[in-house]
DNA sequence: GTCTATAGTCGGATAGAC
DNA sequence: GTCTATCCGACTATAGAC
């Protein structure tokens, strides 16, 4: 019943075996879901099998836990750029079509840096996971950086093609480009394969970045006011 | 050492036992990825858990098996509009860019009503998993669908944007095109939320299918030869 | 706060009756 | 071919020493 000690009541060693943990879950839960053993858990955060149930109260407990980590994790990652559009919607002269894909450019490759990055792997692997077949993790997740980013994306997108960021088109345009890019990790083993790379580095990202800001370019055509600038 | 009697050997209780084994198996081992456990495969075969090891040699071998299933269902799904770009390709006059748009597109919406089906959510759910984390059942995936698909698009788009279907900018372009599917699957709870959707049922589907045939469109912009037709 | 030891349960695979 | 019964190792969680 009684909850985990706050974390300013426990001392330096239990603090640093409770983020050793959350690392490690982030990592194993990411590779096995929550089938994951908790001497796996233990194992890999070098920490004896009894400090989960201490600290996360229950294997279940460090799995919630896990999903608010990574949700911080991403919105520090995302934020720079998110922030930028969402000044530049609240400004009193509102972003045109060139400034807000500038703006969706930008946001569009930090996430794809974020999915190229190794350290993310396990991140995006977790996160990937709960979107198939959500738990009430799923939530932490939504509301941590999901739900922000998309209301952020929708109005940017809107002031592109026009309509609101009500609109369902509009709206479908959200996953559809985060998709693109999110298929770096849900069809790496494709990617990597059938483009004869060993791995994601510079040169492989250059290819990647062109290919978004073509995409975004091309967001609003056959529209008529498609431009060539950006 | 000795594997499972050839299915030529076994009754026909036998073989329905492995068949009920099999499509049991994708829909577990989707959901719950390999960890799932014999004792829920059995259960949710309706057969007896010793099934398992005599039929398939182990949980390992029914894994293999599931995935080689899998590969053939999706195969038998695509090889309808696959089978009509091919045709074209290798025709004497091979498809001008409007021809090989309104193919991709016809492959691109079959993908899509795939990963839409409910009957398919088990199949996708074992396929990303295999992408984000391969095991030796991702050959038998590759080899059995996801090449062959490969080998198709890429010198389909090969004919729309210009270059070869060798160029890795080209190449690129099925992933990315694929990805924006995928994610009616590797982003579907984000989806269903954002889109106040339930489901995605004709009408959902209809606006899914505008922004295929918009991106397929869009393949070519802003490269000079772009086309408002289609 | 962290450890060892252990309780109680569930895991995959097999043996042998039918 | 299918079943029940069973082995034995691995599982989560807890108790209690330090």
């Amino acid at each position: 019943m009684a909850p985990s000690p706050a974390p300013a009541a426990r001392g330096e060693r239990g603090e640093e075996t409770r983020q050793r943990l959350l690392q490690a879950a982030i990592d194993v839960f990411g590779r096995h879901g929550f089938e994951a053993s908790t001497r796996q858990l233990a194992a890999a955060a070098g920490v004896n099998l009894a400090a989960i149930p201490y600290h996360f109260e229950s294997k279940h407990g460090l799995y919630l836990a896990a999903a608010e980590h990574i949700a911080g994790e991403i919105r520090s990652r995302l934020d720079p750029a998110l922030d930028r559009a969402r000044l530049a919607l609240a400004a009193p002269a509102p972003p045109d079509a060139a400034d807000a894909r500038a703006l969706l450019a930008e946001i569009l490759e930090a996430f794809a840096r974020m999915m190229v990055d190794d350290a993310s792997a396990s991140w995006a692997r977790f996160v990937i996971r709960e979107q198939m077949e959500p738990s009430d993790a799923f939530d932490r997740l939504h509301g941590g950086f999901i739900g922000p980013a998309f209301a952020t994306l929708a109005p940017l997108i809107a002031r592109i093609t026009g309509g609101t960021a009500e609109d369902e088109r509009v709206r479908l345009q959200v996953p559809r480009l985060l998709g693109q890019i999110l298929m770096l990790r849900s069809a790496r083993a494709t990617l990597l394969r059938e483009l004869h790379w060993n791995a994601i580095g510079e040169a492989e990202f250059a290819l990647i970045r062109d290919l978004i800001r073509t995409s975004v370019v091309a967001l609003d055509w056959p529209r008529p006011n498609a431009r060539e600038d950006l």
